[in-house]
DNA sequence: AACACGATTTCG
DNA sequence: GAAATCGTGTTT
């Protein structure tokens, strides 16, 4: 069983954490009492209030809330009326920086993510550090990864829709 | 109060 | 290629 993940490990850089979070094992307590382990195999950093692809950039909201506080809570958001996005706040209190979980070695997309894991509004604001129902646990590994453009944020314009940010494990 | 739109998925 | 579907932010 690994080491939970802790609150110095999501205080930092979006950059780092993103690539860093590969590979750790997602656990996650189901409705039976029992937990799951997932493997993190896909990512994607969206870094503060310049970054025109990050929600924080448009300002501070109700719903964008979150990511300027403190690492290691979700910041959950429903996309296109039916789909829950995951996320982890990264970064100093201050600083708006999340990374959005896109995909599990057991789910592609992060639709089909966060149904696989069961979770929606009603884990905004979790933390992950001290959470009974959610957590990221170190698997000791450091797997090679590939990076690439973020996807569906063309609209982020120059420099933003291209910044190499999307972060996948090698098979 | 009305409107525009999105960090996606699924089906044809 | 296009529909599905609704919370959020913006405009009226």
């Amino acid at each position: 069983m690994g080491k939970r993940l802790d609150r110095a490990f999501y205080n930092r850089d979006v950059l780092e954490v993103a690539p860093q979070l590969l590979g750790q094992h997602l656990v996650k307590l189901g409705p039976d009492g029992k937990t799951s382990i997932f493997v993190i195999t896909e990512t994607e950093a969206y870094r503060g209030g310049e970054d025109l692809a990050c929600h924080a950039s448009k300002g501070r909201t109700p719903r964008t809330e979150v990511m300027f506080g403190e690492g290691g809570y979700l910041y959950m958001y429903l996309i296109y009326g039916m789909h829950w996005m995951m996320n982890v706040v990264c970064g100093d209190k201050g600083i708006p920086q999340a990374v959005l979980f896109r995909g599990l070695r057991e789910a592609s997309g992060p639709g089909r993510l966060t149904r696989l894991l069961d979770v929606d509004r009603a884990f905004y604001g979790e933390d992950l550090v001290s959470s009974e129902r959610i957590w990221i646990e170190s698997s000791g590994s450091s797997p090679a990864f590939s990076t690439g453009p973020r996807v569906g944020i063309d609209y982020a314009g120059e420099p933003w829709k291209n910044m190499p940010w999307r972060f996948l494990m090698n098979v």
